[in-house]
DNA sequence: TCGACCAATAACTCTCTGGTTATTGATCGG
DNA sequence: CCGATCAATAACCAGAGAGTTATTGGTCGA
C-alpha cells in the first residue's frame, strides 16, 4: 500500500538544496551537471544524486552528449501534486462543518 | 536565507503518517487526538507530535475541550504550495526552450 | 476526593538520508 | 596515445527525525 505518485513528490522536493536544483531547471532550462554544480553549494556527486532521485520521480529527464550530461525539467510531474490539493481543498470545501470551523474561529 | 513558506510545507507533508493524519482531517473534518490516534498505526505521542508540526506550520488548528483535544484542517495553509507549482510550470511554459525540450524528446 | 482517562512532554533508540572524499568509466583535446 | 575533464558510483560518516515507553498535568465521573 505505499507510495501514491504525490507521496513520492513530496519526498523528492522535500530537500531544499534538491529543490533548488529544480527550480533552477525550471527557470533557466538544460543545464549540465557541472553548471548545476557550481551554484548547488554541494560537492559534484551530491548534486548526481539529487539529480538521481528527481529523474526517479520524473521530475527531470537527462540526455547525454559526450562526456557530459544535460538535465532538463519535467513540469509535467508535478500533477499528481497538484490533483492532491486539488482534492484537500475540494475536501474542505465539501465538508458541511466549514461552518463549524468559522464557529470554532469565533470562540478562539 | 532559509525556510520559504513552501519549504516548511513540503516538509511537513513529506511524512506519510502525518500527511494521512491531514488527510483525514480534510475529509472528516474536526477530530480528537484519540480518534485520530485509533486509525494512524503508531502510538498517541507519535500523533501529538505529528499535530505539533502540523500546527507549527499552519496546516491544523487545535481547540482545547475539557481534558480532550479537536484538531481541525486549515486549507488556506496550502496556498505556498499552490503558489510555488503555479510559478514553476509558469516558468516553463514562459521559456523559449520548451521547443528546444520537445526536440530534445524526439533524439531521445 | 479518588481513580480513570486524555493529551502532551521527556528521554531514549534506531533508521534513513544528505553530505563527504576517493575512485572509476568515458570522452575530449593535443 | 595521454593527460585532463565530466559525471556516476562506492564507501563511509553524522545529524535529523520518526518511532517507542514512561511520565506528567489536567479534567471528568462516581
Amino acid at each position: 500500500m505505499p507510495q501514491p505518485p504525490h507521496d513520492i513528490l513530496f519526498r523528492t522536493l522535500a530537500d531544499p538544496t534538491r529543490r533548488a536544483i529544480f527550480e533552477r531547471l525550471c527557470r533557466e532550462g538544460n543545464q549540465t551537471v557541472a553548471a548545476l554544480t557550481a551554484r548547488a553549494g554541494v560537492s559534484q556527486p551530491a548534486v548526481s544524486k539529487h539529480l538521481r532521485v528527481l529523474k526517479q520521480a520524473g521530475l527531470v529527464r537527462d540526455r547525454h552528449q559526450g562526456r557530459q550530461t544535460h538535465y532538463s525539467a519535467q513540469v509535467d510531474a508535478l500533477s499528481p501534486l497538484i490533483d492532491w490539493t486539488k482534492q484537500m481543498t475540494g475536501f474542505w470545501h465539501g465538508r458541511l462543518d466549514a461552518l463549524e470551523e468559522l464557529l470554532d474561529r469565533m470562540d478562539q
